[in-house]
DNA sequence: TGCCTATTTGGCCATATAGCCAATCAGGGA
DNA sequence: TCCCTGATTGGCTATATGGCCAAATAGGCA
Protein backbone atom coordinates (compact mmCIF):
# COMPACT_ATOMS: atom_id res chain seq x y z
CA UNK A 1 0.00 0.00 0.00
CA UNK A 2 1.61 3.31 -0.79
CA UNK A 3 1.28 6.70 0.90
CA UNK A 4 -1.15 8.00 -0.85
CA UNK A 5 -3.80 5.30 -0.46
CA UNK A 6 -2.97 4.77 2.99
CA UNK A 7 -3.47 8.35 3.77
CA UNK A 8 -6.79 7.87 2.33
CA UNK A 9 -7.93 4.98 4.36
CA UNK A 10 -6.28 6.42 7.84
CA UNK A 11 -8.64 9.37 6.60
CA UNK A 12 -11.61 7.46 6.78
CA UNK A 13 -10.48 5.60 9.51
CA UNK A 14 -10.20 8.51 11.76
CA UNK A 15 -13.53 9.10 11.39
CA UNK A 16 -15.07 5.97 11.85
CA UNK A 17 -12.45 5.73 15.28
CA UNK A 18 -14.20 8.81 16.52
CA UNK A 19 -17.53 7.14 16.12
CA UNK A 20 -16.77 3.43 17.16
CA UNK A 21 -18.06 4.20 21.04
CA UNK A 22 -21.48 3.35 22.44
CA UNK A 23 -21.23 6.92 24.14
CA UNK A 24 -20.21 8.47 21.32
CA UNK A 25 -22.87 6.98 19.02
CA UNK A 26 -25.38 7.51 21.65
CA UNK A 27 -24.63 11.39 21.49
CA UNK A 28 -24.81 10.86 17.70
CA UNK A 29 -28.04 9.78 18.21
CA UNK A 30 -29.49 12.41 20.54
CA UNK A 31 -28.21 14.97 18.49
CA UNK A 32 -29.58 13.96 15.34
CA UNK A 33 -32.74 15.12 17.38
CA UNK A 34 -31.29 18.73 17.80
CA UNK A 35 -28.72 20.16 19.34
CA UNK A 36 -27.67 19.50 22.96
CA UNK A 37 -26.13 21.19 25.91
CA UNK A 38 -22.90 19.11 27.66
CA UNK A 39 -25.12 18.76 30.80
CA UNK A 40 -28.06 17.29 29.26
CA UNK A 41 -26.15 14.94 27.56
CA UNK A 42 -23.98 13.84 30.82
CA UNK A 43 -27.30 13.65 32.13
CA UNK A 44 -28.93 11.44 29.65
CA UNK A 45 -25.46 8.89 29.77
CA UNK A 46 -24.90 9.04 33.23
CA UNK A 47 -20.89 9.33 33.41
CA UNK A 48 -18.55 12.17 34.27
CA UNK A 49 -19.09 15.76 32.22
CA UNK A 50 -15.60 15.51 32.53
CA UNK A 51 -15.72 12.03 30.36
CA UNK A 52 -18.94 13.23 28.00
CA UNK A 53 -16.94 16.69 27.19
CA UNK A 54 -13.48 14.39 26.28
CA UNK A 55 -15.93 12.44 23.85
CA UNK A 56 -17.16 15.77 22.28
CA UNK A 57 -14.32 17.48 21.38
CA UNK A 58 -13.47 13.96 20.25
CA UNK A 59 -16.16 14.22 17.67
CA UNK A 60 -15.69 17.78 16.75
CA UNK A 61 -12.40 17.21 15.77
CA UNK A 62 -13.51 14.85 13.23
CA UNK A 63 -15.93 17.49 12.00
CA UNK A 64 -19.26 15.24 12.74
CA UNK A 65 -20.44 17.57 15.59
CA UNK A 66 -20.24 21.74 16.03
CA UNK A 67 -20.07 23.85 18.99
CA UNK A 68 -22.19 27.05 19.97
CA UNK A 69 -21.75 28.76 23.30
CA UNK A 70 -24.55 30.30 24.92
CA UNK A 71 -24.00 32.12 27.63
CA UNK A 72 -21.97 29.61 30.01
CA UNK A 73 -23.48 26.34 27.94
CA UNK A 74 -21.77 25.09 25.12
CA UNK A 75 -24.17 23.63 22.82
CA UNK A 76 -23.25 20.94 20.04
CA UNK A 77 -25.00 20.49 17.07
CA UNK A 78 -24.57 17.34 14.41
CA UNK A 79 -22.66 18.13 11.17
CA UNK A 80 -23.11 14.46 9.81
CA UNK A 81 -26.82 14.51 8.16
CA UNK A 82 -25.87 10.94 6.35
CA UNK A 83 -26.23 9.83 10.06
CA UNK A 84 -29.22 7.18 9.47
CA UNK A 85 -28.26 5.81 6.18
CA UNK A 86 -25.32 5.36 7.88
CA UNK A 87 -26.07 3.67 10.32
CA UNK A 88 -28.85 1.16 8.57
CA UNK A 89 -26.23 -0.34 6.90
CA UNK A 90 -24.66 -1.26 10.68
CA UNK A 91 -28.39 -2.47 11.26
CA UNK A 92 -28.32 -4.92 8.93
CA UNK A 93 -24.79 -6.06 9.63
CA UNK A 94 -26.31 -6.28 13.21
CA UNK A 95 -29.56 -8.50 12.17
CA UNK A 96 -27.16 -10.90 9.90
CA UNK A 97 -25.03 -11.22 13.53
CA UNK A 98 -28.22 -12.23 16.01
CA UNK A 99 -29.85 -14.31 13.15
CA UNK A 100 -26.96 -16.26 13.18
CA UNK A 101 -26.80 -16.58 16.73
CA UNK A 102 -30.40 -17.52 16.63
CA UNK A 103 -29.46 -20.43 14.43
CA UNK A 104 -27.21 -21.50 16.73
CA UNK A 105 -28.82 -21.31 19.51
CA UNK A 106 -31.42 -23.48 17.45
CA UNK A 107 -29.28 -26.30 16.78
CA UNK A 108 -28.07 -26.39 20.27
CA UNK A 109 -31.77 -27.26 21.38
CA UNK B 1 -28.23 5.30 29.43
CA UNK B 2 -30.32 1.87 30.61
CA UNK B 3 -28.59 -1.46 30.20
CA UNK B 4 -30.87 -2.06 26.78
CA UNK B 5 -29.56 1.42 25.27
CA UNK B 6 -26.27 0.83 25.97
CA UNK B 7 -26.39 -2.61 24.50
CA UNK B 8 -27.86 -1.23 21.16
CA UNK B 9 -24.83 1.03 20.93
CA UNK B 10 -22.22 -0.94 22.19
CA UNK B 11 -23.22 -3.41 19.26
CA UNK B 12 -23.02 -0.70 16.92
CA UNK B 13 -19.36 0.19 18.32
CA UNK B 14 -18.19 -3.15 17.82
CA UNK B 15 -18.77 -3.15 13.87
CA UNK B 16 -17.73 0.18 13.86
CA UNK B 17 -14.57 -0.49 15.71
CA UNK B 18 -13.91 -3.08 13.61
CA UNK B 19 -14.15 -1.05 10.64
CA UNK B 20 -11.69 1.39 12.28
CA UNK B 21 -8.12 1.15 10.78
CA UNK B 22 -6.79 1.58 7.76
CA UNK B 23 -5.43 -1.40 6.89
CA UNK B 24 -8.77 -3.12 7.67
CA UNK B 25 -10.44 -0.63 5.77
CA UNK B 26 -8.16 -1.21 2.72
CA UNK B 27 -9.45 -5.10 3.24
CA UNK B 28 -12.96 -4.09 2.82
CA UNK B 29 -12.56 -1.77 -0.21
CA UNK B 30 -10.46 -4.85 -2.15
CA UNK B 31 -13.00 -7.33 -1.11
CA UNK B 32 -15.66 -4.99 -2.61
CA UNK B 33 -14.07 -5.97 -5.76
CA UNK B 34 -13.99 -9.86 -5.43
CA UNK B 35 -13.00 -12.56 -2.61
CA UNK B 36 -9.03 -12.40 -2.05
CA UNK B 37 -6.31 -14.86 -0.26
CA UNK B 38 -4.59 -13.67 2.63
CA UNK B 39 -1.36 -13.71 0.85
CA UNK B 40 -2.77 -11.78 -2.03
CA UNK B 41 -3.90 -9.27 0.63
CA UNK B 42 -0.92 -9.19 2.30
CA UNK B 43 1.39 -8.53 -0.80
CA UNK B 44 -0.76 -5.15 -1.68
CA UNK B 45 -0.58 -4.69 2.56
CA UNK B 46 3.25 -4.86 2.92
CA UNK B 47 2.86 -6.08 6.55
CA UNK B 48 3.47 -9.21 8.02
CA UNK B 49 0.81 -12.27 7.18
CA UNK B 50 0.49 -12.58 11.17
CA UNK B 51 -1.01 -9.07 10.99
CA UNK B 52 -3.10 -9.40 8.00
CA UNK B 53 -4.55 -12.59 9.21
CA UNK B 54 -5.65 -11.00 12.80
CA UNK B 55 -6.92 -8.25 10.74
CA UNK B 56 -9.25 -10.63 9.11
CA UNK B 57 -10.72 -12.35 11.63
CA UNK B 58 -11.34 -9.18 13.49
CA UNK B 59 -13.30 -8.51 10.55
CA UNK B 60 -15.14 -11.72 10.52
CA UNK B 61 -15.91 -11.59 14.42
CA UNK B 62 -18.27 -8.74 13.19
CA UNK B 63 -19.47 -10.42 9.98
CA UNK B 64 -18.32 -8.13 7.81
CA UNK B 65 -16.17 -10.53 5.84
CA UNK B 66 -16.93 -14.47 5.37
CA UNK B 67 -13.75 -17.14 5.05
CA UNK B 68 -13.89 -19.82 2.63
CA UNK B 69 -11.02 -22.54 2.68
CA UNK B 70 -9.63 -23.96 -1.01
CA UNK B 71 -6.61 -25.80 -0.35
CA UNK B 72 -4.17 -24.79 1.25
CA UNK B 73 -5.56 -21.02 0.90
CA UNK B 74 -8.45 -19.29 2.68
CA UNK B 75 -10.44 -16.58 0.52
CA UNK B 76 -12.16 -14.12 2.22
CA UNK B 77 -15.37 -12.50 0.85
CA UNK B 78 -17.10 -9.14 1.92
CA UNK B 79 -21.07 -9.77 3.21
CA UNK B 80 -21.05 -5.64 4.28
CA UNK B 81 -22.71 -4.94 0.66
CA UNK B 82 -23.64 -1.24 2.19
CA UNK B 83 -19.86 -0.88 2.27
CA UNK B 84 -20.55 1.45 -1.04
CA UNK B 85 -23.39 3.97 0.77
CA UNK B 86 -21.57 3.80 3.83
CA UNK B 87 -18.59 5.23 2.55
CA UNK B 88 -19.93 7.86 0.79
CA UNK B 89 -21.08 9.03 4.44
CA UNK B 90 -17.53 9.35 5.50
CA UNK B 91 -16.07 10.98 2.60
CA UNK B 92 -18.87 14.07 3.08
CA UNK B 93 -17.30 14.53 6.18
CA UNK B 94 -14.27 14.44 5.09
CA UNK B 95 -14.65 16.70 2.08
CA UNK B 96 -16.03 19.20 4.94
CA UNK B 97 -12.63 18.52 7.12
CA UNK B 98 -10.79 19.11 3.48
CA UNK B 99 -12.21 22.44 2.73
CA UNK B 100 -12.20 23.81 5.64
CA UNK B 101 -8.20 23.34 6.55
CA UNK B 102 -7.97 25.05 3.11
CA UNK B 103 -9.86 27.95 4.27
CA UNK B 104 -7.74 27.78 7.12
CA UNK B 105 -4.82 27.63 4.63
CA UNK B 106 -6.11 30.81 2.59
CA UNK B 107 -6.80 32.72 5.71
CA UNK B 108 -2.99 32.40 6.38
CA UNK B 109 -1.79 33.87 3.09
C1' DT C 1 -14.22 42.24 42.11
C1' DG C 2 -15.73 37.83 43.65
C1' DC C 3 -18.69 34.00 43.45
C1' DC C 4 -21.36 30.51 40.92
C1' DT C 5 -22.22 27.40 37.26
C1' DA C 6 -20.77 25.15 32.93
C1' DT C 7 -17.13 23.30 30.58
C1' DT C 8 -12.48 22.00 29.44
C1' DT C 9 -7.90 20.35 30.47
C1' DG C 10 -4.22 17.74 32.94
C1' DG C 11 -2.85 13.82 35.37
C1' DC C 12 -3.14 9.32 36.46
C1' DC C 13 -4.20 4.31 36.01
C1' DA C 14 -6.28 0.26 33.94
C1' DT C 15 -7.23 -1.78 29.82
C1' DA C 16 -7.21 -2.53 24.76
C1' DT C 17 -4.87 -2.52 20.37
C1' DA C 18 -1.25 -3.09 16.61
C1' DG C 19 2.54 -5.10 15.11
C1' DC C 20 6.36 -8.22 14.89
C1' DC C 21 8.55 -12.74 15.61
C1' DA C 22 8.28 -17.48 16.66
C1' DA C 23 5.68 -21.51 16.99
C1' DT C 24 1.88 -24.21 15.61
C1' DC C 25 -1.62 -26.06 12.54
C1' DA C 26 -3.52 -27.71 7.94
C1' DG C 27 -3.62 -29.30 3.26
C1' DG C 28 -1.21 -31.04 -0.91
C1' DG C 29 2.26 -33.42 -3.32
C1' DA C 30 6.77 -36.02 -3.77
C1' DT D 1 5.67 -40.26 5.70
C1' DC D 2 8.02 -35.89 5.11
C1' DC D 3 8.36 -31.51 3.37
C1' DC D 4 6.50 -27.21 1.58
C1' DT D 5 3.41 -23.47 1.43
C1' DG D 6 -0.38 -20.86 3.46
C1' DA D 7 -2.62 -19.42 7.51
C1' DT D 8 -3.48 -18.92 12.40
C1' DT D 9 -2.20 -18.43 17.20
C1' DG D 10 0.67 -17.14 21.26
C1' DG D 11 3.74 -14.07 23.30
C1' DC D 12 5.71 -9.83 23.79
C1' DT D 13 6.25 -4.66 23.69
C1' DA D 14 4.95 -0.04 22.54
C1' DT D 15 1.30 2.87 22.11
C1' DA D 16 -3.52 4.53 22.39
C1' DT D 17 -7.86 4.91 24.79
C1' DG D 18 -11.43 5.55 28.49
C1' DG D 19 -12.60 6.96 32.75
C1' DC D 20 -12.28 9.29 37.03
C1' DC D 21 -10.70 13.11 40.03
C1' DA D 22 -8.76 17.52 40.58
C1' DA D 23 -7.53 21.84 38.75
C1' DA D 24 -8.08 25.49 35.44
C1' DT D 25 -10.87 28.36 32.41
C1' DA D 26 -14.96 31.16 30.98
C1' DG D 27 -19.23 33.60 31.17
C1' DG D 28 -22.89 35.77 34.01
C1' DC D 29 -24.42 38.22 37.83
C1' DA D 30 -24.44 40.39 42.52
Amino acid sequence: MDKKTFARFDARAKILKALAHPTRLFIVDELSKGPRCVQELTEMIGSDISTVSKHLSLLKNVNVVSDEKRGTQVFYTLKMSCAVNFFSCVEDILFTNISEQMELADKRQ
